[in-house]
DNA sequence: CGGATTCTTGAGCATATTCAATTGTGGTGG
DNA sequence: CCACCACAATTGAATATGCTCAAGAATCCG
């Protein structure tokens, strides 16, 4: 059984090829003593509280999808967790319907919320590790803010594509960006406040104009990075982001 | 001179006049030694770093929007932040033209963000107010990104406005609410990814329906709540996630 | 009071949505 | 191994919602 969970996931090689060091290793032994481990499978639920206190999460491997969803209105995707990302209970708001999935099989900590300030109280390492996880999930949301608001349908698609090609890509043959899509049509819909019927037709026409190719249901290669990257006002922002994830 | 500037501002009562207690004033000790005072004024852009090095802000008292360009396309207020919201630098991204803007007259705190996080390692006071204050932002920007995504005009619309009727609204003759309007119909419509035209349409509409009135152009109040509550699917939260704040 | 913004409003238009039919995929059991 | 089923994705035609552009009204500020 080969199929849907991707076994490069708990490795996971850095953008374009570039291996990636854990950036959690250092803190395994100050957490692993508090930290629940949990092993998801694609679609996968997790509670986002431990018995009704407040919990925290952090990503070890895989992609998770942060979601909410406002009476009569459909589901939205907040934000699509890589690893190295933490989420607190308290970042979904009350009376949203809240949930956090797993877009793939990967790898969580849970801790409860009130053990993890302590730790970051004594341990300087895990303080500062939480401030920047939490400035970096900022300024990604900043950007899909911006994304969801004010570009068009080709636009917040191809923002999509970079952000994941950038993430979890490997250069394929012919000089393309080979990459797992974790996430379904709708989990990407709701993820950038589309309709699925609308994000399948943009995604066919990138298809047809050549920038995209299909070898899977779930694994997609873009032909011609450049294309895209001229595609998303974002493109700048995302590829500093990642950047910075490295250094 | 009184237009434009709100003389509450600074003592800031509660929603719908219950008056509120400034959450800052345990750290104000802390604090005060290590920040800056800035003071601002509508429309003043504030300088996202201090000499090209990181920086914290704390928000005494006022209200500013946090902004971001993306290349080609209009600004998208990225979030509106209140007395006791704290920003970094860092939630910005970089080629995303960031920009912090004060929307009334009001009072900030910036430090060094070496110097805040320094100050969190020794105070833990200071270190949990931060973790709160990133966290009830986050779950703030959850509704916005739910409102953008998945609302149409009018929910968005009802939405921002009930978010500023219980910030700063207060009782006003004949049951309704009411409160300032710091931002130009430009700037919330590009809170709400909305066009202004669109904007002032669906303001409109609400002031003929009897639901708003206008008695200025930056003070509205709201004539029905309940009418305008069952507009906006995120109600219940944003009641919760200030309900919260207060306790 | 006058000039510059900002806001409002209308008409026509464009983009994305809706709804429904069709095709494709993955999983299951004969 | 194939047939079948359920589900996901694709595609088309009609529609709706919000956008663009332009003109006019209101408000701000010197």
């Amino acid at each position: 059984m080969t199929s849907g969970v991707n076994p490069r996931s708990a490795t996971r090689p850095g953008p374009l090829g570039e291996p990636k060091p854990d950036p959690l290793a250092p803190l395994q032994t100050a957490l692993t003593p508090h930290a629940a481990t949990l092993r998801t499978r694609r679609g996968q639920n997790v509670a986002l509280a431990v018995d009704g206190s407040e919990a925290a999460f952090i990503v070890r491997s895989g992609v998770l999808t942060l979601n909410v969803t406002m009476p009569g209105t459909s589901r939205q995707v907040v934000a699509i967790l890589f690893p190295g990302d933490v989420v607190r209970s308290s970042f979904v708001p009350r009376e949203a319907d809240g949930a956090l999935t797993s877009a793939s099989a990967g790898e969580l900590w849970r801790l409860r919320w009130s053990v993890l300030a302590e730790l970051a109280t004594r341990d300087q390492a895990v303080a500062s590790f939480l401030h920047e996880a939490v400035s970096r999930q900022m300024a990604r949301r900043a950007i899909h803010i911006a994304a969801i608001g004010q570009f068009n349908c080709q636009q917040k698609v191809a923002t999509f594509l970079i952000e994941l090609a950038l993430r979890t890509g490997t250069p394929s043959a012919g000089g393309g960006v080979a990459f797992d899509l974790p996430l379904s049509r709708t989990d990407v819909a709701d993820y950038l406040g589309l309709n699925a019927d609308t994000l399948s037709r943009t995604m066919s026409r990138l298809r047809s104009s050549g920038v995209l190719t299909h070898t899977d249901r779930n694994r997609a290669v873009v032909r011609d990075f450049r294309a895209l990257a001229t595609l998303s006002p974002a493109t700048r922002s995302l590829i500093d982001i990642h950047s910075e994830k490295i250094g």
